[in-house]
DNA sequence: GTTAGCACTCCTCGGCCAAGAGTGCTAAAG
DNA sequence: CTTTAGCACTCTTGGCCGAGGAGTGCTAAC
């Protein structure tokens, strides 16, 4: 497609999608006649070819052009400059991190505050997810007579936590011993092979006590539910800023956008392709998903370490987004979490170019 | 001020506020005229008398009567009838929270969900806190050579993780021994404390290594972090049933009632106060409070244990709200909760009565 | 005290018109 | 063959007006 464009054409096309972008509003010729040092005229001209290649439309009659999807598209892979952060706000981000890079849990609160700020759009984060979680460590702890807390480490470093109910007598010695057989026990499994262990005991050892099997049991369970609801761990951020957007004119289009951030339809379908392949990807508009993001796009970059965990970031914006600017922060960012879980986990990261 | 009004008027003012309610349009004297048996002139008359004691106002000359903030507190305090839940509605809610009672993180999830559904509006719930936090329990995992997974476990059961970095050659083992003897030394002990444990080290004891001052100054400072930051805490829901209102008809009110639940500056000076309070707490329109909930209601309730453990459940809406139904709601989910932490911890409860 | 009657106020909504923004086309110029 | 000036044409936007309607407040009669 990009082999039809002249020059002069695609620094029209170029022109007018800044404009857009910038303005929120159609694009007139005359407006691009001075700066691309023609007349209005030709330039109506050249838009006129544009729409026939269907990168440009217009309203009605007498609007200015503005882009399509098609037209999106080719920006983002064509002629869009790039936008790299200020090295200061690249300072200013790097420092953030390293200020809460021991409280892992904090980490998507802040990519996300981060991104919606710097990309001035809504930003969503999943954590970091290992492709399949593995146990590595539970503890039993006392909180009265009749219960137990059960606290859950998984090989990553994710914690899970649950209350389950005791025989009054058991004291805080026994629970850690119950611990220590089941931390043996269940050593670097997966859940299937946890779910396994309570249901068929293990040979040539002593049998397993009911709270031992119903602690199994609640690990293992955890542990599918942990690797089911990917979806509801999304968090985002940004939101009110993204309503100065002028789309947002009208309520029912808040309602759309909260409802696409809070139901998560959307990223039911786009972030395991995202967790799936390298690099930023770009969706505008509705081009592969669902209907009701036909007026969004989405910019995800997945990040963490390679072959062990990963969790995407991203953003969502109307259509009419910065594309140069939410790129480079989504790239720049992921990057930057790719790197402290590098160091945490020690291996070599995902670095996401392009 | 309730003594000057007679039977009639009162009947008036409760039917206006209730079609008000209902209709969100401003009721003339003719649509009452008739449930009244007297004529519309009469409830003009009567109208106007509650207009002069400030309880009802108008827009313009020919427009129907709608309630002041005073009309409001009246009304709830003096005219409304309780709406209890239907004995299906509270088994139904009963059992959901039931399902996840073993996942106190859960709760309050749970809690705004259902919340928000019943009484159709938005919901807020802070997590239950004890009043001073004391700790439990720690461990130490080893997550690879040079960090350290720290897992705070408080009184009230709460969880706190923070990574540490550690001597390349720890074993796990030692990471045990280690966790023992800071368990010991800090055992029930407040924030406080145990930041003065790491600073003077106890007499008649060996002396605490470098990295044992390192975790126990992090406990600490979680423990000082987890007081000071209850209102980055704020979980909430509903908003988007809440949008369908017609008073969010225009985008500047979302915006308004986004920032007050997300920024939480409301909740900074409510919270506290429902903290401090028995029963059901109804805050309509600014009466107490900033200028930015000038046109909300909020109605807020204290759960949990009594002199122990507790949280705040309520909903935030437009001051033309369903109060009947929704202090209801918040008394009834409250008194579920609170329930459900007696049994938790065994002891007395809030049961908040009016 | 209650009510019918009526004048009066104010909002709402549709229609209409003028102004303005931009385009598309045509024909001339380079 | 490309560029451009000129101009007619289209469509939107905003303001204005007037009719219709909703509902009140007041007065006078019951």
């Amino acid at each position: 497609m990009h082999l039809e464009l002249n020059e002069r054409r695609r620094r029209v096309l170029k022109a007018v999608i800044q404009q857009y972008i910038d303005t929120a509003t159609p694009v007139a010729s005359q407006d691009l006649a001075r700066s691309l040092g023609v007349s209005s005229a030709t330039v109506r001209n050249e838009m006129a070819a544009l729409e026939d290649a269907g990168l440009l439309t217009h309203l009605h009659t007498s609007a200015g052009r503005l882009p399509t999807d098609a037209g999106y598209r080719f920006f983002v892979e064509n002629l869009m400059d790039r936008a790299a952060l200020s090295t200061q706000e690249q300072r200013m981000i790097q420092h953030q991190f390293y200020q809460i890079r021991s409280e892992l849990n904090q980490w998507i609160h802040l990519a996300a505050a981060v991104l919606a700020r710097t990309a001035q759009t809504a930003a969503v984060v999943t954590p970091p997810r290992a492709y399949e979680s593995r146990f590595k460590h539970i503890e039993l702890i006392s909180i009265n007579d009749a219960l137990v807390l059960l606290v859950l480490v998984l090989h990553e470093g994710s914690v899970k936590q649950q209350t389950l109910p005791a025989d009054p007598n058991t004291t805080q010695e026994q629970l850690s011993r119950i611990a220590g057989r089941i931390n043996e026990l269940c050593h670097e499994a997966s859940a299937k092979a946890i779910a396994n262990i309570a249901h068929n005991q293990p040979a040539n050892q002593p049998p397993l006590s009911n709270f031992e099997v119903l602690v199994i049991e609640s690990v293992a369970r955890a542990m599918q539910q942990f690797e089911e609801h990917v979806n509801e761990l999304i968090h985002h951020d940004g939101l009110l800023e993204m309503l100065h957007q002028p789309e947002f004119g009208q309520v029912t289009r808040v309602r759309e956008v909260l409802s696409i951030l809070e139901g998560g339809t959307m990223l039911e379908s786009l972030i395991p392709q995202a967790l799936a392949s390298d690099g930023v990807q770009v969706i505008i508009g509705g081009e592969h998903s669902r209907d009701e993001l036909r007026d969004y796009s989405v910019i995800l970059s997945r990040y963490g370490v390679n072959g062990d965990v990963a969790g995407v970031v991203g953003v969502l914006g109307p259509r009419r987004m910065a594309y140069p600017r939410s790129i480079s922060s989504v790239r720049y960012i992921a990057g930057v979490m790719s790197d402290l879980m590098g160091d945490l986990y020690g291996e070599r990261k995902i670095e996401p170019s392009e």
